[in-house]
DNA sequence: AGCTGATATGCAAACGGTTGCACTTTTCGG
DNA sequence: CCGAAAAGTGCAACCGTTTGCATATCAGCT
């Protein structure tokens, strides 16, 4: 009943190490090691007896083995606030590509509750040491978070926000907001609302990014902004609806608005027409991230390349896990999409 | 220059081991193990001791030496054919919050190319040696997988698909088409068209599932489902889009469709108007998921809970890692609700 | 007091790779 | 044809845990 397993020829019962190879081989561990892995220094006839040997083995090293020994993972994580959201599942499914593309393992952290936040910045050597690389998906580390984050030496690139000290892909936020707002203005608007969030509630910058673009805009066209004209959506279709309904009740309403993100604005405009109002006959409204259903529901926006980005950052980290000391970062171009949420004020004819 | 770091009580350069909170505590690296992971027969004052001593080293065990060393890697896989579709980065979303929540990492597959999803399949091995289970998300493995699977023993569940072996959650597809073909039926339609996929054509079951309620609830009504009124929309908006156009084109068009998205079922709609035709007056239109959308757009549609599916689904998988020998099965409900895109057939009158 | 069976603890061998160093064999210029 | 550098290979320590087994301690009982 015995059945010695030992280096037996059989590929059966528990999976090949890397010992059973060598031996079919003939040859050291430390051989197959370097063999298999593309190493100089070894004949080429015996990497190919090797490869011979480790296929008819069906022979896979053991990740954990290999970065206990090694120390690095193959494997990248990433933080991510809400996967549930496009967003986020567009910038994920674009890094992933990437990562998938290089051969690197994808581990995703959530980090949307605060709790989760805190632990996730916290135990930020518990993640050193599950992965090589880090992505940080509109995560905004602050100042004591970037002490802890620089002292563990993990490698880190961020998508969403920018940092001097490690790669990042951005577009540009402010300037996004401001050429919707401007589009507003061009129609004759001026009394122009905001969704998005409150700045600094939350630890993402987008917030107060676009927000700022919309300040500016107004400003720049000699319009005092109002801040009663400021609600939050949480960045939600949901949130988005209850913000337009805020906004309606106003006195003096707001006759176009500007919606962080297609989500809101297209909460916005179903909240505009439960009310028995029109977008964009009674209310303009313009989005911001070109939504795959925003073409759909007719929304203006300002598209930004949101797969492309998640990609991008995915290719940025991992050219600094080849030990690249270069810093890159990249600003993606965002564009203005007029399609019929917009229109010129009434009563008065685009300028 | 030589600074011996031993095991002094500077928790500062490389991070603490099991060794160094042994050292510290006075006792053997055992006895920590033990420790901390709540094993019988350690002193209580110990076990203490131990605590204090890895707090204040903040020690954190390597996850791959102890994986290594136990066989267990405390971190499941998810096999997730399109991250960036509404559908599945929901299921995703909440078989995350189970993960988490169990103190479990998340790996993601990617398995939407046909290449990567052979690879998935067939360098199971690897994955096994990654994650201590898998969960499966719309991904029917063929007999032949099922063998692989089987012999490999990697714990497995599923969401979306049905499988005898292994737990999985699911929802009645047919019977969820039928409802929405019997919805249209019940509005007078006779002349109902299907926007779907290719059944068979990609590994999914949902398809053929979906197509069999349309089917079903055709003939039970005495009506011939013609087949020139079946279009494939590959399960996105642009697809749906694609689709419908198609369908207006033909000369006996018809006055309603089924999608087996909501996503298709919106780009539908979109080009329902592009034709310059109205739904509902035109064509009603009957979506499947419940979209966080589809309320915007006064979408029809089945609403199935996706994000509770890959929640419930990602605890049975956790069950199953526990080695509760139990295979639960749930099929989850789905509901219609009725909105706007859906009418009596013009000329007629509900029944 | 002497025994016995729990209860605590330590030892050391895995787990499956990687890699610095030493050693042997080639290769090649003079 | 010699010697030295280069190329190919093996040895064995090490990565940081877990765990079976042996040992030491301690309480409870006769």
């Amino acid at each position: 009943m015995s059945i010695r397993n030992h280096a037996a020829n059989r590929a059966a019962a528990s999976p090949a190490t890397i010992e059973d190879v060598a031996i079919g081989a003939g040859v050291s561990m430390a051989t197959v090691s370097r063999a298999l892995r593309g190493l100089p220094n070894v004949a080429e006839a015996t990497r190919e007896r090797v490869l011979a040997v480790s296929q008819a083995l069906n022979y896979r090293p053991d990740p954990h083995a290999s970065r206990l020994a090694a120390g690095r993972t193959h494997a990248v994580g990433m933080a991510v606030p809400w996967l549930g959201r496009w967003y986020f599942s567009q910038v994920v499914s674009g890094a992933r590509d990437a990562f998938a593309a290089a051969g690197y393992d994808l581990l995703l952290f959530g980090v949307g509750s605060g709790d989760e936040r805190k632990r996730f910045v916290h135990e930020w050597g518990v993640l050193d040491k599950r992965v090589d690389g880090l992505l940080l998906v509109d995560l905004r580390l602050d100042a004591a978070e970037l002490v802890a984050v620089r002292q563990a030496g993990t490698k880190v690139a961020s998508v969403g926000d920018r940092y001097d000290e490690f790669p990042s892909v951005t577009v540009d936020n402010r300037s996004g907001a401001r050429i919707a707002v401007q589009h507003l203005l061009n129609l004759g608007h001026r009394d122009i609302g905001l969704i998005g969030d409150i700045p600094g509630l939350l630890p993402f910058s987008v917030p107060s990014d676009r927000r700022a673009g919309w300040f500016e805009a107004l400003t720049d066209a000699g319009i005092e902004p109002r801040t009663d004209l400021e609600v939050s959506g949480r960045f939600t279709v949901d949130g988005g609806h209850r913000a337009m309904t805020k906004l309606l009740a106003i006195r003096h309403r707001p006759t176009a608005v500007f919606a962080m993100s297609d989500e809101m604005a297209m909460g916005a405009i179903k909240a505009v027409r439960d009310h028995g109002l029109s977008v964009p006959d009674d209310v303009s409204i313009v989005g911001f991230d070109g939504h795959e259903l925003a073409e759909v529901m007719d929304l203006t926006t300002i598209v930004q390349p949101v797969v492309e980005s998640g990609r991008k950052a995915g290719e940025f980290l991992l050219k600094t896990l080849t030990g690249d000391p270069e810093i890159p970062h990249e600003t993606m171009p965002t564009e203005l999409v007029a399609r019929r949420t917009s229109a010129p004020l009434r009563g008065k004819v685009a300028g």
